[in-house]
DNA sequence: TGTACATCAGTGAACGCGCGTTCACTGATGTAC
DNA sequence: TGTACATCAGTGAACGCGCGTTCACTGATGTAC
């Protein structure tokens, strides 16, 4: 008791399961290739160079994953977990449909791509070829879904109504396409430089106050 | 004179600069290269297997090409050739400074994209770690350069006025972004089939109409 | 509490593979006289 | 027109490399009695 430690037996990271031989490789993994995506771009990883960055023999990994995919696949599932919280977080921040959270929502997105670019890549060019990964498809209808209730409250219609989907896919694009074009032009071709928030802003408003047709 | 062939020398496939061995190896091998990132994605292929399939040895290429990466910056050029072809294309197809010019060149982006989903992606991969490839710079802002032209006529500005600069690339970020949904998410997310041309009309207006704050 | 056993995370050596690139070469073409 | 030479696109063999994955193993941990 004397210990300046918690009274538990101090889980080593992240995942407190047990305090095993490494610990919690599996996070770790994660973590590294996280690390290697970012560096190196969505392909110029390798699940030696992950093992080695976490301290261990290039065949353990093979212990918590089936294969080189399935590495990839838990990166990109942990990403659209952030990614998801980070847009609840920011939309709590303001009023229930106000277009200030729908603004935000879209702010958290640019940010994370700004944050963590390699990865944002990642999570886009993973859905070729790996539809048989249904929970990666359920993540990414929750982070949608975040946006689709916002923009909801903002109409005051129901989430499901054709316009809300209609708005809230625009948006998105919208914020998915800046994102893109930001990481990859980086200050480039925008001769100005960006104020998001205005920016979002201007579109939110543009978006949701816009007739349906014309 | 009795052949069936034309009367001239028969040039192979594309260039016509001369009959040598091969005829023309560095189109096929990009035509190849090109073939092989849409089946296998943007890092999906190899040097070999493009000379594979253009008939040569693993070698030949580099009589073309100084290594790899050059290969892709090869096929990128390329691409965005016929990308800014395609825009300019499809806004003469429409009256000068008509909204209708606009939402033109947006469906010939998107029309490319999903054409060519896997070039359309290297294209914008290729952006990263590629910087000192200033004529890909250069390609790349004579597209947005097609933008900006529609926008200035809608908006009767001028081209490097602030505010066309601001909407044109509001109208790049979500016709950007609108492109690399539809060939992530195939049909999925977005419930509701879209008509590409309402679509982005209904957008080229809302943009070219806000106005500039709030 | 102590012993015997089952579990399973991590080891380290090994495999076969395809890749990027190099090299000295060959042989068809274009050119000078 | 004919011959000698320079050019250079494509060859094919070879290299060293790092990778993904497998395998029998070891040794720390948790569990049953």
């Amino acid at each position: 008791m004397s210990n300046d430690t918690s009274p538990t037996d101090a889980p080593p990271t992240v995942t407190p399961k047990s305090g095993y031989h490494h610990g919690d490789l599996r996070a770790q993994l994660i973590a590294a290739v996280r690390d290697l995506v970012e560096t190196h771009g969505p392909d110029g990883f390798s699940v030696a160079e992950a093992a080695r960055r976490a301290g261990v023999s290039s065949a353990a990994p093979y212990k918590h994953f089936k294969d080189r995919p399935e590495i990839l696949r838990g990166v990109v599932s942990e990403a659209m977990d952030r990614l998801r919280l980070a847009m609840e977080a920011a939309a709590a921040a303001h009023p229930t449909g106000s277009l200030e959270a729908v603004a935000a929502i879209g702010l958290a997105y640019v940010d994370f791509a700004r944050a963590e670019p390699g990865v944002f890549r990642l999570v886009f060019s993973l859905t070729e070829g790996h539809e048989h990964a249904p929970d990666l498809q359920t993540k990414g209808e929750s982070c949608f879904g975040v946006v689709v209730q916002a923009a909801a409250a903002c109409l005051d219609l129901l989430p499901d109504d054709p316009q809300v989907q209609r708005r809230a896919y625009m948006l998105w694009s919208f914020v998915h396409g800046h994102s893109f074009l930001h990481i990859d032009m980086k200050t480039k071709v925008t001769t100005a430089k960006i104020d998001d928030w205005d920016y979002l802003m201007t579109i939110s408003r543009a978006i949701l106050a816009a007739e349906a047709r014309g």
